[in-house]
DNA sequence: GGGCTTGTTGTGCAAGTGTATAAATAGCCT
DNA sequence: AGGCTATTTATACACTTGCACAACAAGCCC
């Protein structure tokens, strides 16, 4: 037990590195989001974050003028996150519209988006939605803005199966499909265990095209 | 200005009345989840919820162990009234299976089921399901629960339409159908304003009846 | 290398938190 | 009516919270 020379004086000051602000922020939006995701709101305190983020809590303030723009900030850029992954299913320009529809619902009820993180963030935020106006419009922008793409994958499939839908049944269809891609989202999000794997998907295309009037297609015959 | 005898002396202590233990317990969940619509689990404090109950603070001890088992006793009452509302809608002795089901979908996409103040309180709870286990089990309970009742309808529907689906089928359509509901309840919670009145419920039947492969009935015709 | 900027730390503070406990009183029992 | 008990209030306490600010040092500029 050899005693070296402390390296480590007592009361030494913590040694620090000096990182750019896009990195420091976007530090702290992910340290904020983990901090919600596990604790909670009420759980999640600025020095909470702060050593997720590695940083002493007073620095928070030096980017954010104070826990509420914290918060908000993080809440847009999940909300950007989630519709950006949901919608990059949907550039597939070389396959057919039912193709396109098939591959978007599967993408949306798999990994990641099927997530137990994502889901309890999303539900802890939109919980005070009805209390945040700043919330409410954070959310009805995302959902209006998924909804529209909805519809016009929609419109194309209706289009190359050649009905012709009009304005309100397309809106309709939108709606239907919309909500059952979120209701399958959250089943599978609260209890994926629940299903195998690939089932929420096959579930969720049959009831899109069954709401879409589709003809079910040959299931893959014997090879 | 006449100085008549001061009524209340300055140091008074409150004036209270005793009620009973069921009275003040219930009391007390509901100025709970008062609180948490209104403020979220982070301002829901103790002190809020009492004051909300027309009590003080110190008195919660004397019927909860703790804020935690407050919080508990609190989401498990509303977990209850949800799905024992949802379930009410079933119970039409006199009708078709089919209608049954229109009436069961029409009740759980329109008031009182289609709430703002139910919806955020569901969407804070569920949001700290995936980690707090007690939490996840009162809702897996719930879900399974519904779903059956779902998909025990759905068995009655489909022989009246002399179909014969096998338990994996049925299963899927129970799980289809769970999602179109949830999906339109969030909708409908969320942003209700966006919907004509019947207009969800009509969505949601429809989808319903094209999920389960059943001919569309003529719409009361012209008048 | 030496100064300067500013990112970062550490400390302090008032307000609020959940919990513990003593004091008071409402209302039943006899 | 008068005592007893359990409900209710009130106060205290240790702790956490968000925020303010002064001290400090990392690393760029010259």
């Amino acid at each position: 037990m050899p005693d070296a020379a402390d390296p480590a004086p007592m009361n030494a000051r913590r040694k620090f590195r000096r990182e750019g602000e896009g990195r420091r922020r976007q530090d702290l939006i992910e340290a904020t989001l983990d901090s919600v995701a596990e604790y909670g709101l009420q759980g999640a305190s600025l020095r909470t974050i702060a050593l997720r983020a590695g940083v002493t809590a007073g620095l928070i303030r030096h980017y954010f003028p104070g826990k509420e723009e914290l918060l908000q900030e993080a809440y847009t850029a999940l909300v950007g996150r989630m519709t950006e992954q949901a919608k990059a299913a949907l550039v597939m320009d070389d396959a057919s519209p039912r193709q396109r529809l098939a591959a978007f619902v599967t993408a949306n009820l798999n990994a990641p988006i099927i997530d137990a993180r994502v889901f309890s963030l999303w539900a802890t935020f939109i919980g005070r939605a009805s209390a945040d106006p700043a919330l409410a419009r954070a959310h009805r922008d995302g959902y209006l803005g998924f909804r529209n793409e909805v519809e016009a994958v929609v419109a194309e499939v209706l289009a190359a199966e050649r009905h012709q839908p009009d304005a309100s049944a397309l809106r309709h269809h939108a709606i239907a499909i919309n909500a059952i891609i979120d209701g399958l989202w959250i089943e599978g999000c609260l209890a994926g265990e629940m299903f195998s794997p690939g089932e929420l998907a096959a579930i969720g295309i049959k009831a899109v095209e069954a709401e879409l009037g589709l003809v079910p297609l040959k299931h893959d015959a014997e090879k």
